[in-house]
DNA sequence: CGCTTGCTTGGAGTGCACTCAAGGGTTCTA
DNA sequence: TAGAACCCTTGAGTGCACTCCAAGCAAGCG
C-alpha cells in the first residue's frame, strides 16, 4: 500500500542526503513523497494531484525526477490542511496559491480571502455551538430514561 | 423553478384546510412540500431523496398522493439540519432514523450515537479554534505589511 | 541478472450528496 | 376548456475531492 507510513529508505543521491530522525530537521532539508506522506497523512495520490491542479506549486525534482519536498512545501502543506478543515473549496485554495505565485501585488486580496475565510470559521463555530446545544439537550433525554429505567 | 420559496395556493381538500400565516402555527397542521422547502431552505429534490433513502419516514400522503409534512416532520428535518452540519454522513443519519423507527429499545444505542456525534463536534470546534489562530496570524502579516506600505 | 521497492505519468473510476429530466397527474382560475 | 401552478415517479446526471490503474523507469540487493 502507498498510504503506509513508513520509514522509508533513502538511496544516496535520490533525495534525500541525510537521513534524519524526526520529520523536519531544518535547515535545507529535502523529503520524498513517502515521508511527506508520513508527516502530513495526505496519500501520494493526493499530493501529485493537488500538484496537478496548482494547489502545490513548484514542488523540485531530484536527478532521476523525483519530487523534492522541502521545509516550504511542508509549511504550505500545513496550512491547507488548516484550510481544509474550514471547509474552504479546493477552487479557492488553488486561488490562493496563485495569489501567493504572483507576489507582494497581491497581499491585499490574500489577506481579504483570509478574512474571509475567518468569518466563516466564526459562522461554523457558531453553528456547532447551536448543535451541542441540541445533542446535549436530547443526550439528557436519552440519560434521564435510562436511570428511569434503572429505577424500575 | 421548484426551489422558489413561494407562498403556496391551497387548494382546499389537497392537503392543508388552514392557509396559516407563519411557518408551524401548531396544533395538526400539515404542510406541502413547497412550504417545507420555505421553511427549511432545502429543496424539493433533496426532500424527496431523503424520504427515498429511509432518512424521512412515513410522510404521510393527501388523498391525490402529495406528501404532507407535520410538525413532527419540520422537528425532524431540524434536527437533521443540525447534524448534517456536524459533519456527520447521511448514512449515519439514517441509520439514527432507523433506530427511532425501531422504538424505545434502541434508545441506548441513540445516545450513545449522538454522544460520539458530540465529541466529534467538540474536536472539530477545537481545530477551528487552531485554525483560527492561524488565520490571525496570517491576517496580521498581511494588514502589517500593509500599514508599512502606507507609512512609505 | 532478475527481483523488489519506490517512484513516475495520464487518464479513468469512486463515493457522497445531491440535482435534474422526462413524462404524467390533479386542481384552481380565466 | 385552456392554461397555470402545483405535485408525482423513476432513473440518470453533476460536482467535488479524491482514488486508483496500468505501464514503465531507477536504484539497491542476492
Amino acid at each position: 500500500m502507498e498510504t503506509t507510513p513508513a520509514r522509508a529508505t533513502h538511496p544516496p543521491g535520490t533525495c534525500k542526503p541525510d537521513p534524519s530522525t524526526h520529520p523536519r530537521p531544518d535547515g535545507e532539508d529535502r523529503y520524498t513523497i513517502s515521508e511527506v506522506v508520513a508527516v502530513t497523512g495526505l496519500t501520494a495520490h493526493t499530493l501529485r494531484w493537488y500538484e496537478r491542479i496548482g494547489l502545490m506549486s513548484d514542488v523540485s525534482r531530484s536527478h532521476t525526477g523525483q519530487r523534492c519536498y522541502t521545509n516550504r512545501d511542508l509549511d504550505w502543506l500545513a496550512l491547507v490542511a488548516k484550510l481544509r478543515l474550514t471547509g474552504m473549496p479546493v477552487a479557492d485554495m488553488v486561488r490562493y496559491a496563485e495569489l501567493v505565485r504572483l507576489g507582494e501585488e497581491t497581499f491585499d486580496e490574500r489577506r481579504q480571502l483570509l478574512e474571509s475565510t475567518r468569518r466563516d470559521v466564526l459562522n461554523r463555530m457558531a453553528e456547532l455551538q447551536d448543535t451541542l446545544a441540541v445533542l446535549d439537550y436530547k443526550i439528557d433525554i436519552y440519560a434521564g430514561v435510562r436511570t428511569a429505567q434503572e429505577r424500575a
